[in-house]
DNA sequence: CTGTTAGCGCGTTCAC
DNA sequence: GTGAACGCGCTAACAG
């Protein structure tokens, strides 16, 4: 572990003058920097980010707080990650995974009482969460993946869930069809305000109702046997619908092998869309599913920069919505002639 | 950011008595350490991190090192990952998540010097890995989730492939199958000395033999078109096949849908095993995969234990394989009988 | 049993 | 342009 100290030795100068040549922090005689400088390299001196920030009151360490296991969109989850921490790299900063108990708010005064990091980053947040408030009331700077239901005032990069209905409706109504049904996740994940849930059917309804289509909510389900009654349920009672976009793969699934069941064919006799599921998992379909693919990546990306820009100053908060894309996979096609009444 | 000093003003006494008091390190009178936990607990105290660790250089904060996003095993990368977390939590540690570049060892050496990490969990070992090498030189505790080649004296979890391999072996063995062919994940992987890769397909072909089946290497996909490839070489030569495994659902895919398009039903005609996949992904197939599941959970959970084990103190290396868990679906069925020659 | 002191490695005043 | 001194919050020596 060598010090400032020990480059401060070998340059032949004071601590002080080492720090200020390595920071900028002030001017110093370009011949001694280039010495200071050299000698650092010989060391492999690295400043120590525990002193540093024991000073400087900054850490530059990043928490991201994630929550158990089981819970929301699954894989993506990694996608925010990953995304966010290489983010933070590319600007200096480190980020800290904290995975969240039962007590969120508990946890969180927990962790940024410690003083190990500079801000939060928060995922799979809900409606009405009590996590931001607790936030801000405390002083922590914060920003979100995802919002709540009023964000006002608090960075935040989220799904544009009314840019993605659009396209999704457009897609479909493109191709022909005048229905569109939706399955939803877990009616538990609705209820609890999870975001995307919620969002997704609203705006999905209103894009349908502008674009002209008719709009079906074709409930919720989360396992398959849940996508599978759900697809029956909802055709006996519309048997004029022709596409239909359900939320989470398992679901999917679900519907796909009830459709079989029935003798509908995707995409003969059924357009099926999946939302908020990567290409690659669509993929591996068959037939290869048209998905929205959530920007996991982006998100994550933006998340990180827009807390480590409001560590850096004020400014207004900034908010940015970001819309799936849609890739297209075997399982869209025109409407069978003649299928609707 | 209430501190150790304000706690020792408050409840009248030295600011070395209230640490003393605090961490037991020394015998503090029953009555002066009721009234600072008081003090503390009225103040909400919590120690700063960063003083404790440049103080005691040991800052109970781990490295998870992953690769870039587009590696290996995917969504599974988040179960090592929180789990890792979680245990770590669980024994007061903290996790740092850092993403890996192009150039690895270099990263190490940045990250290592900061000061901010007591130790390295790795993730993705390669066989010939030259991360194990550089952080033993360079003094830094360390432990591997996965293995090198000859991992003697380092701190592993790993998949037990062996005792996997003899599980798949006895399940399609126990079904009537005589012949069981493995299509490995991207050549490319397996020539990086990507360890699952090359593991599970030296463990398939032991396994096979000790049980008397015959084994048929039945090359490597990674996409969806190669598996269909894949699966239509291997039929060419070896019609005999009634058994498959296949490592990466993607590829899966691709084998189902050239099963299907060559009128092979599965698991009438076909018996498909997915390797090294989440149960989760398995059941989006249809028909339902029988998979085998790795133990990510358990392996970050062991990871993260091992490392802080590890800090603790010296003792023995820890080495320790888990094997997959065998979750059938509806892929597996005794082969029709005339299959064979 | 408790208080005083020193120092972890760094950034940041100040004088010089 | 440079150096010496102080303090961030904490732990670990040593006195008392």
């Amino acid at each position: 572990m060598t010090s400032l100290r020990d480059v401060a030795a070998r340059a032949q100068v004071a601590v002080s003058t080492v720090s200020a040549a390595l920071n900028g922090t002030r001017p110093v005689a370009a011949a001694t920097k280039l010495r200071i400088e050299q000698a650092a390299r010989e060391l492999g001196y690295r400043p120590n980010l525990l002193a540093r920030g024991l000073q400087s009151k900054r850490t530059r360490i990043l928490a991201l707080l994630f929550p158990p296991p089981a819970g929301g969109f699954g894989p993506t989850g990694m996608g925010f990650a990953t995304a966010a921490a290489e983010a933070a790299k590319e600007l200096g900063y480190h980020v800290l995974l904290s995975p969240e108990s039962a007590a969120p708010v508990e946890e969180l005064r927990h962790l940024t009482g410690l003083g190990l990091v500079d801000g939060v980053l928060l995922m799979e947040v809900r409606l009405d969460d009590e996590r931001p408030a607790f936030l801000a009331r405390a002083g922590v700077p914060f920003a979100m993946i995802g919002r709540t239901r009023d964000p006002e005032g608090i960075d935040y990069a989220d799904i544009d869930f009314a840019a993605t209905a659009r396209q999704a409706v457009a897609h479909v109504a493109g191709l022909g069809h005048r229905v569109l049904a939706f399955v939803n996740s877990p009616a538990a994940a609705f209820e609890a305000g999870y975001g995307p849930a919620v969002r997704s059917s609203a705006a999905l309804a209103t894009a349908a109702r502008e674009a002209g289509l008719d709009y079906v909510d074709g409930g919720h389900a989360g396992s398959r046997e849940e996508g599978a009654r759900a697809l029956d349920a909802l055709l006996d009672v519309r048997p004029d619908v022709t596409a239909l976009a359900v939320m989470g793969d398992r679901a999917a699934a679900g519907v796909l092998a009830a459709a079989a069941r029935r003798g509908l064919r995707v995409p003969d006799d059924l357009t099926l869309l999946l939302v908020l599921a990567s290409a690659r998992v669509a993929e591996i379909f068959h037939p290869r599913l048209t998905t929205l693919e959530p920007p996991s990546a982006e998100l994550g990306r933006l998340g990180a920069r827009m807390l480590i820009d409001r560590l850096g100053g004020g400014g207004p908060p900034r908010q940015r919505l970001v819309p799936c894309r849609l890739v297209t996979g075997d399982s869209s096609a025109p409407p069978r002639t003649g299928a609707a009444s």
